[in-house]
DNA sequence: TGAAATGTTGGGGCG
DNA sequence: ACGCCCCAACATTTC
């Protein structure tokens, strides 16, 4: 007779390479009951949005099918969390639950929860990290505060760095003699029929662990050398596009990072670009870090004087910008690439939460929303410090008076106007040179182009030089920070 | 990981 | 030859 089962509990870790859960509970030697667990409630306000349930069946099915090529089985379970935890560990006498920590709120206290409802039984929780390469209580400013400033969390993050090596994945997963019951994916409804608006996603991406560490090989082959310039060309194919198999968990930061020193080695390429990337990374874990110690940050602003910010209220505008109808070709084209794909490059992330906030004086939270909804990789520290960090209401924001151009940062960062013309096909037969201001084209060039302003394409909703002065104005007068 | 306004400089056209 | 103006090009400051 074996040993009684442990169960391992995949969240946002849905792989089987460097799991330092999953690989302690391997190393227990016993049987392994690997579940999944949908509980629609546990995040509260910030239930899972419509692309992350695209990603999250894919994802599910690609581990499920995963483990077992290794034996093992996959158990789906629906439910308050640690009601189905407690029933499953009775179903099957597990002695132990494994499973990999979280930072947002919810999901600290569910784990201080869990914590209660199993002091008094025989099932001992197995808490690990791998979600993050450092971990939020480990790097203090000399006060012995979180940081607030990303330059010094930098410093503290590199300084005295140590990345483990990858743990391997492991070769056979044992599953328990007696079968367990488990629901299916397809019951789940996770993916969109009415409309079914997913097959852009399906078109871009490969979820699951295998997409992402093909993912992570392609970049560190191709676009890491020339990272430091080629990331914020929204024109070319200059990022990792890792996002959304980090926010999974498919593949780990660490392993990103080894992949990031490894290419430099290997290739010898310049420092630059590998720095740059490893500081992305290390932007992700400095949001972590802000969340789990400003547990508030989705909510509300970092910066108090900002609780008397005069937002505007305007259904109108917000529905133009989250439709891509501003008539900036620019910010259009980043919320079309959106809804299509579930993604938007970083540039244009900042050049459209720009024009959310200070152009149209729209608040930060409306934006925030809008993105967990559609975007593949939504998280909700990198969204929300993000967010803030754009309105200029975060820990390190950007100052008040950057104010994105939309119309310069397209000449600049999409010359050709090749993104644009992907995205707003309707403008693409413009010279480049008026394709970021078709309302100040010439009558005959829109002829040409078969653009007619206010019919096939918007005008401006706001005029960007009184759009400008009016947010310099409000941000200006807004107090003196107090925090 | 801005943009715009303002200031400075230096070359060239021109009277 | 000289001073003057114009205006890029670049630098600085201000928002």
């Amino acid at each position: 007779m074996s040993a009684n089962p442990v169960i391992v509990w995949f969240r946002n870790d849905l792989r089987l390479h460097d799991h330092p859960a999953l690989t302690a509970a391997v190393k227990s030697g016993t049987p392994l009951v690997l579940v999944y667990i949908l509980d629609d409630d546990a995040a509260g306000h910030w239930k899972l949005g419509g692309a992350s349930r695209w990603w999250l069946a894919n994802s599910l099915d690609a581990l499920a099918k995963d483990i077992e090529h290794r034996g093992g089985r996959l158990l789906l379970r629906r439910g308050e969390t640690s009601n189905q935890l407690q029933r499953l560990a009775e179903e099957t006498h597990a002695s132990a639950i494994y499973f990999t920590r979280g930072y947002e709120p919810s999901a600290v206290a569910l784990e201080s929860r869990l914590h209660s409802a199993f002091a008094k039984t025989q099932v001992a929780l197995k808490r690990y990290g791998g979600r993050l390469i450092r971990e939020p209580e480990e790097l203090r400013t000399a006060a012995g505060k979180p940081f607030q400033v990303y330059s010094p969390f930098w410093r503290a993050f590199t300084s005295d760095l140590l990345v483990a090596k990858e743990l391997s994945a492991p070769r056979r997963l044992v599953p328990p003699a007696e079968a367990v019951a488990s629901e299916k994916l397809t019951d789940w409804n996770l993916l969109p029929s009415k409309p079914d608006w997913s097959s852009g996603l399906a078109d871009t991406w490969v979820p699951g662990e295998e997409g992402a560490r093909s993912r992570l090989k392609t970049f560190a082959a191709g676009a890491l050398a020339t990272y430091a310039q080629s990331r914020d060309r929204p024109d070319q194919c200059g990022t990792s596009r890792l996002s959304p198999h980090l926010a999974f968990g498919e593949i780990s930061p660490a392993a990103c990072w080894r992949a990031a020193v490894h290419a430099q080695h290997e290739k010898e390429l310049g420092e630059k670009s590998v720095e740059t990337f490893m500081r992305e990374l290390v932007w992700r874990e400095f949001s972590y870090s802000l969340l789990f110690h400003l547990p508030e940050m989705p909510e509300k602003a970092l910066r108090t004087e900002f609780s008397a910010f005069p937002w505007r209220n305007s259904a109108a505008d917000l529905k133009a910008w989250r439709r891509g109808e501003t008539g900036y070709p620019i910010v259009d084209a980043g919320m079309r690439e959106l809804w299509s794909t579930g993604y938007m490059h970083n540039r244009v992330r900042m050049i459209v939460a720009s024009f959310l906030t200070k152009h149209l004086l729209l608040h930060w939270t409306e934006g925030e929303a809008c993105f967990w909804d559609t975007l593949v990789d939504a998280d909700l520290a990198n969204n929300s410090a993000s967010w803030q960090w754009v309105a200029g209401c975060g820990a390190d924001a950007a100052p008040y008076f950057r104010i994105f151009n939309p119309i310069l940062q397209g000449q600049k960062f999409d010359p050709e106007g090749k993104y644009v013309s992907k995205w707003v096909p309707e403008l693409a037969r413009l010279p480049a040179s008026e394709l970021h201001s078709p309302w100040a084209a010439s009558v005959s060039a829109l002829q040409r182009a078969d653009v007619k302003l206010g019919k096939t394409y918007p005008e401006p909703i706001v005029d960007h030089q009184i759009a400008r002065e009016r947010a310099l104005k409000i941000y200006q007068n807004l107090p003196r920070s107090t925090s």
